[in-house]
DNA sequence: ATCTAGCACTTGGCCAGAGAGAGTGCTAAG
DNA sequence: CTTAGCACTCTCTCTGGCCAAGTGCTAGAT
């Protein structure tokens, strides 16, 4: 048996099945594809495929359909990423220039990338992880109410509101924001927490308790911060591909909006040595996720995570090159701010 | 002809339809309602109601489905709105209690009403319109770039990174900012923008330029807040009305997601004596929309708007409680807090 | 005037059967 | 190891016939 030709053969069923969404019969394969032998012979190596667990056929006389293992293969077996046609190139100038905030400069980026492939796209939360704490700000919005802002030099910020045990007049909570930023500036924000409770001793007995309070709610916030959260973009895209997937759309558009179980997974993902990371069908280890496939990267300095999902016959080699190049071109972007 | 038993079969008609998901005939209607007469003489109403354009039979020997039109005096027939049941009352207390910020109690808000419908939800932020400002703050990132935050006593904050043109050190940072808050802090949010502009001349000359690219920063923070923004929870019910509605889902998918031509919608809605506002099919006056009806009703001091987004065949009844319960239960806890 | 009963008529949905087309696996030969 | 040929198996599609649902209309009952 032939190795590098079968591989071969499964690199054209893989395409044509992506392309023309049907099974794909020996036939069909010599007449679209250069292989140099006849149709019997592809035979032979789709039978040989199918023992392998690579192929299947959807009943005896339909031609084969790639299984999720034939697709892994399929995708290890690209050596290179196509590099984005210029055209793309400039789409993703043009529509990342002119974002301010962080908030912006993800949301256009989940956008084009969402767009370039005609898939969901989703992009995690830079982490605070590495962070540092830029500012504290704490404002009085009624006797007991404190609204809580953090900025980190990331660039994000964070707020909360939180109702204390006392009354604090403007002057104390002045005061006590003095502290905590004294504490805890310029120190990372992971170590948030230890740092303001080494530094309730300095403060006035009688400040302790209401200082413990809010400490608490600055600690929750750098804990909580939106690392556990993403933007999605390009959900109407699910519905687009009209076919069987049309029935498996619900439990991933639950799954795109819990966001817990995605979030999971993405972090979970490595990328490879091509710099992408494809989790396909059951790989996703989520029920609701088995007829989706994942292509995810890292980005920015703590590798926070953006990528696609979409249905498992999708363009692996065209979505792998999106969303390693919009990466880059996020990471460029974040890292000149 | 019989006008209030024509109401009472249209009634029953749009009842079943959404009931059954079939079009309905004029045996089945005698049978599952106490009408009093029999199928022939709903025949004879149901040509009336066709004639009127209230319904329409798919094909000659079907059933009769209501129109958007049909819909519409079905949903204006509706006197009293259903209370809710005790059990929904008390999912209601037990998914809001314990939200903190205003980002928390909407996110809770948009996936219990969508919970309780079985349909898409969608609220709009809070408008700035009343709002007052509490607190300004700038934060240096970088020589030339300032971070900009606009907290409102309504719970907003709004940031953005400006970039201007001559480097601040913090101390100057610090002058301008406490002019800014002298010159707003307590006055609204609307007049923002002229009440910066009044209070250039109590500046240093060589400190206007940069001041008036901040100032620009932050009225259009001002401008721009979130009251254009919106959260939306259980797409995933779209996917579930497996019917032919399937096929326009994906148009709903990008209206949720583009969020501008909603966004209109819900501003130009206008609460009706029952307190809930319903555009039906067309009446949505968008392509995209054109097979979907909106429920919702405004909350708050300054009527944004909350509420549901699902295909005309819904539960308009049970759909409109809901809504109005919610957005009493939203507008209580935000006047509370 | 209004309602009812009956009836002829229309039509989509369902089923069975036939035929075509696609694709396979196997065997035997190059 | 490859190829050609062939029998076989399925699905898909089309057809025709039947049935059930539902209608509109007309004539009679109330």
């Amino acid at each position: 048996m032939n190795e590098p030709r079968k591989l071969e053969v499964l690199r054209a069923i893989v395409e044509d099945y992506v392309h023309y969404r049907e099974p794909v019969g020996s036939k069909a394969l010599v007449e679209r594809h250069r292989l140099g032998v006849s149709s019997a012979t592809i035979r032979n190596d789709m039978a040989a495929l199918e023992d392998e667990g690579l192929i299947v056929a959807p009943h005896t006389s339909a031609g084969r359909v790639p299984t999720d293992k034939g697709y892994r293969v399929f995708v290890d077996q690209l050596t290179n990423v196509r590099p984005l046609s210029p055209a793309e190139r400039h789409a993703i100038q043009s529509l990342l220039d002119g974002a301010d905030d962080l908030d912006d400069v993800l949301e256009r980026t989940v956008r084009l990338l969402s767009h370039l492939t005609n898939q969901v796209a989703v992009v995690q939360y830079p982490q605070l992880g590495r962070a540092r704490v830029r500012h504290i700000e704490a404002v009085a919005l009624a006797p007991r109410q404190v609204l809580l802002v953090l900025i980190a030099d990331s660039g994000t910020v964070e707020q909360r509101v939180v109702t204390v045990g006392e009354d604090l007049d403007h002057d104390r909570l002045a005061l006590l924001r003095q502290s905590f930023l004294a504490a805890t500036a310029g120190k990372p924000v992971s170590q948030l927490g230890t740092n303001l409770a080494m530094s309730m001793d300095s403060l006035l007995p009688e400040d302790r308790t209401v200082a413990a309070e809010l400490a608490a709610g600055l600690a929750a916030l750098a804990a909580s911060t939106r690392e556990d959260r993403m933007v999605t973009a390009g959900t109407a895209y699910l519905a687009r591909s009209n076919s069987d997937f049309l029935q498996s759309i619900s439990p991933v558009l639950e799954a795109l909006e819990e966001q817990v179980v995605l979030l999971r997974l993405l972090s979970e993902m490595a990328s490879d040595a091509r710099g992408v990371a494809v989790a396909i069908g059951h790989e996703t280890a989520a029920d609701s996720l088995s007829e989706t496939s994942i292509i995810a990267t890292g980005y920015g300095r703590d590798d926070a995570k953006i990528g696609i999902v979409g249905p498992t016959r999708m363009d692996y080699p065209a979505s792998m090159a999106a969303v390693r190049a919009v990466a880059r071109y996020l990471s460029k972007i974040l890292a000149g701010s």
